[in-house]
DNA sequence: AAAAAAG
């Protein structure tokens, strides 16, 4: 109680870095906007105690979410203090208590060393403190949650999975499912670290590289606590019977709405939901994701009737530290002229930049462009094998490489602090239209940027009417415009533009 | 016109 009066700057895992301009402020109001969705989603609210609270919540809700600088009228800027407020939010009946340290969650020793000491983190992030105390109190409720890009979502499930599993009993009791590998790797390597001191163990369910290949007669079948993986390897290893499901007690879908998408992984993950139901009998789903467009939204609100829900308006989802701009450029090759001359000359100052393109054959060409004997640049998409896959990953992330091209592999979920530049080289858009945005892969993609309330840079890359026309559908949907870097061939212009972002 | 996973 007493840290909270005394907590001007918010003490969570956001300044683990050194930035202390990374305040979270950004976060925080925008996460008291989904403690706001949460409450006002909640339909039957009944004790006049909880509906004060909801109240509360709902009024914390009409405060702008711009911080600094934004220059917009209206109410004062919704600060810690304010956010203190929140002490519960209720969903479907049952009344919890956010969560104002990792102690009151009860967790254990093992684990609260792990959170302290091996990740360095104080006090949960809002979306933590509002959802741990939904994932670890009986009757253990589904959850759907919806946070911001950055915003510590991994840490609200990993936590989940190592509570609520038993670490005496050898048998899987978790499963997450992931729609890339790399994120699933990702997410195995963050519980590792989390539950370094519990003594948990982790398989991570993706097709081996092409040298590691054994045929799944000869596997043996799994006896770790907790499963992480790929849709298609956690099905085959189910069907083989090497993945037993009858003590899975928690299931994971990470990137939830992709998973649920119907262009997305929706029968994969419907399969293994109602094996896993079947088999375990009511185990608890959660669904964690930055976005949920309207139709996943509709479909995942009947997947799971009975659970809590948290969601965060469009309109407020945007990351305020990561500053977009759009660039006007004549044709193709321009675009590798801006990047090459005009952004590395300062974004590599910086730090590192990720490149997104549209297709396989785009990640070559750009690369080949882009290769100069002064700039280290990689690539990666879904058809190499998976060794190199992991080889360019683990180049990027130990900052041996600066940039890396990449497809909608890495739109989400891919964790690099020090990536704080995102160049969209193609626009993202929908399969099979010509100039409809895919909202929610934009969203994805600018937030591998500004990861933890820091700071970053977008530049979206426009040749040709149908590129401006995805962009300001883009802006409308979002109720957010983009400025723009006006010349392209003016080296000061986005000097300005990093400048502005405070990237330089 | 096609990212992603996987058979």
């Amino acid at each position: 109680m007493a840290d909270k009066a005394a907590s001007p700057e918010k003490k969570s895992w956001a300044d683990v870095e050194e930035e202390e301009e990374a305040k979270a402020k950004a976060t925080a109001a925008a996460e008291a906007a989904a403690a706001a969705a949460a409450a006002s989603s909640s339909s039957s609210i009944t004790e006049p105690a909880v509906e004060e609270q909801a109240k509360q919540i709902e009024a914390l809700s009409l405060a702008p979410s711009v911080d600094d600088a934004a220059g917009e009228e209206g109410p004062p800027l919704l600060d810690d203090s304010d956010d203190s407020q929140i002490q519960a939010v209720i969903s479907g009946g049952t009344v919890y208590e956010s969560a104002t340290t990792f102690e009151d969650l009860k967790l254990s020793p093992e684990l609260l060393k792990g959170l302290h000491d091996e990740m360095g983190f104080s006090r949960p992030s809002k979306i933590q403190a509002i959802t741990l105390p939904m994932i670890l109190t009986p009757p253990y409720k589904d959850l759907v949650a919806q946070a911001h890009n950055g915003s510590g979502k991994t840490t609200c499930f990993v936590l989940g999975m190592l509570s609520r599993v038993d670490p005496q009993r050898k048998i899987p009791q978790a499963i997450c499912i992931c729609p890339t590998r790399e994120l699933a790797q990702q997410n195995k390597a963050v519980l590792m670290r989390m539950g370094k001191f519990t003594g948990i163990t982790c398989a991570c369910a993706i097709p081996p590289a092409q040298k590691d290949y054994m045929p799944i007669s000869k596997m043996a079948p799994i006896t770790d606590q907790i499963v992480i993986g790929t849709s298609g390897t956690l099905i085959k290893w189910i069907t083989h019977k090497k993945l037993a499901t009858r003590d899975i007690k928690i299931l994971v879908f990470d990137e939830a709405d992709h998973m649920l998408a119907e262009d997305g992984f929706r029968s994969d993950s419907e399969r293994m939901m109602r094996d896993i139901q079947r088999s375990a009998g009511g185990c608890q789903v959660l669904l964690f994701s930055a976005t949920f467009n309207d139709r996943v939204k509709d479909f995942v609100t009947k997947v799971i009737r009975d659970g809590n829900q948290i969601f965060v308006k469009k309109e407020e989802l945007t990351l305020e530290k990561v500053k977009q701009y759009k660039v006007q450029v004549p044709d193709e090759s321009a675009k590798i002229e801006v990047i090459r001359d005009k952004i590395f000359e300062f974004g590599q100052k910086v730090g590192q930049v990720i490149i997104f393109v549209r297709t396989k054959q785009s990640t070559k060409n750009v690369h080949n462009a882009l290769t100069r004997e002064d700039y280290v640049c990689s690539s990666i998409q879904g058809s190499l094998d998976q060794s190199e896959r992991e080889k360019i990953i683990q180049e990027f992330k130990d900052g041996y490489t600066k940039v890396l091209i990449s497809t909608d592999v890495l739109a989400r979920g891919f964790d690099q602090a020090q990536v704080n530049l995102v160049i969209n080289y193609d626009m993202p858009i929908k399969f099979g239209t010509r100039d409809e945005p895919d909202y929610e892969v934009y969203l994805h993609r600018i937030g591998r940027a500004g990861r933890f309330g820091r700071k970053g840079a977008v530049f979206n890359l426009l040749c040709g009417q149908t590129d401006n026309v995805v962009m300001k559908k883009i802006e409308d949907y979002f109720q957010h415009s983009v400025p723009e870097v006006r010349n392209w061939q003016r080296e000061e212009d986005f000097e300005a533009a990093l400048k502005d972002a405070g990237l330089l």
